[in-house]
DNA sequence: GCAAGAACTGAACTCTAGTTCAATTATTCT
DNA sequence: AGAATAATTGAACTAGAGTTCAGTTCTTGC
């Protein structure tokens, strides 16, 4: 025998896996998943087109542990958001608030997160990942609805699906093709304006205003 | 001389074309452009692949056709129901009820004009289509702002981009792969529900709750 | 240094889908 | 009927991107 898997071998294999999946994600972040070809990939890394597939089986693999990844981040911060004793509408505002300063920052990459078609695979990760969303949005409605400061008589999973497709609209939408153009202050100014109109949309009747 | 264009090719050419048009349009309702491969529309069309060429100098010039009208009828009918001497906030509410019930119909056409990454000379077209809705919108929410019915501090832009992005979340987003498949109930309920909450996001603090 | 085995390479292969065009068929006018 | 022209056809061409694999290079243990 003569060859054997060393740790320093070992660690090789996985700083390129690492860097493959960097550079993926840096790509989707700058022009989504339509703009990772596995030829781009491959030069970017600094490995052939061939050294791809013995890290990952396929490009969808690749795309969908690339997205697994960035989306456990995002849900991860609307988590801690959410997580606080506060008041639910309280709350909802600073996770909403989370969520479309992450999006107005990185616009291209909520969009291959939200609705770029890409492929079966990360399709079946897209839908864990909302269900994560509609998950946490839910609770925070559900625990407002009961703390009366959200209108009692509403569908919790619509609302949050509502919420999540207004936000993406509205910031990352065709109509801002600019968004990542804006300056500081008008983009805090949307991120207000869009929080507060979600906001309001779920609100009780009777309950205050911001 | 000998061949000259007569009235009756004339007319069976343009049935042709009408025909591809449409075959198309159905193709695109039924599963989106992606489904509307040149070979499919001529199967379907009973032409040859090359006769298409003959009607349309390129697919992005039948895609771009076929989603002009496909729009084109979509905000004739919206702005029919905001065409009304009826308070801003009740105008609204139909217009937004006739753009979920169309949507909520035909999901994946929904999915297709709004969403859909088809190329450029489609994208074009969404931009006109956006920003003819966006008017739309924006004309009826402005006309409630002076008539108080809507939150005057709101931007107009902003709140009808955000509106439909709502509701195309909410009924044609993968949280709703089923939107075509609800009962009639189901269906209504969801309408009721997504417009209830478009009109409360939109609504002046002080403004009657329906 | 050398043999065994793993890692790496990238040109070639495959697959899909839009486009073309030479050959065929159809239509019109004399 | 026949000539002229246009419409139609679909196999072949093209282009782009994912995938493969035989050959090369590198690493390891003796």
């Amino acid at each position: 025998m003569a060859y054997r898997e060393t740790p320093r071998m070992r660690a090789r294999k996985e700083a390129t896996r690492q860097r493959i999946l960097d550079i993926t994600q840096q790509l989707v972040a700058s022009g989504g998943f339509g703009a990772a070809s596995v030829a781009r990939v491959a030069e970017e890394s600094g490995v052939a087109i061939g050294s791809v597939y013995r890290h990952f089986d396929s490009k969808s693999d690749l795309f969908a542990e690339v997205f697994r990844h960035a989306t456990e981040v995002e849900v991860n911060r609307v988590g801690e958001a959410l997580n606080t004793s506060a008041p639910a509408d309280k709350a909802l505002a600073e996770a909403l608030e989370v969520f479309a300063r992450r999006a107005i920052r990185s616009p291209t990459m909520a969009w291959a997160l939200i609705a770029e078609p890409v492929g079966p695979l990360v399709d079946e990760e897209r839908l864990r990942y909302r269900q994560a969303y509609a998950e946490l949005f839910e609770q925070t409605l559900i625990r407002g609805m009961r703390e009366g400061c959200f209108r009692p008589d509403q569908n919790s999973k619509l609302s949050s699906a509502a919420t999540v497709g207004a936000i993406a609209e509205a910031l990352v939408g065709p109509l801002s093709p600019a968004a990542d153009g804006l300056d500081r202050d008008s983009a805090e100014q949307l991120i207000h304006d869009v929080v507060r109109l979600c906001l309001q949309a779920v609100r009780a009747p009777g309950g205050q205003q911001q």
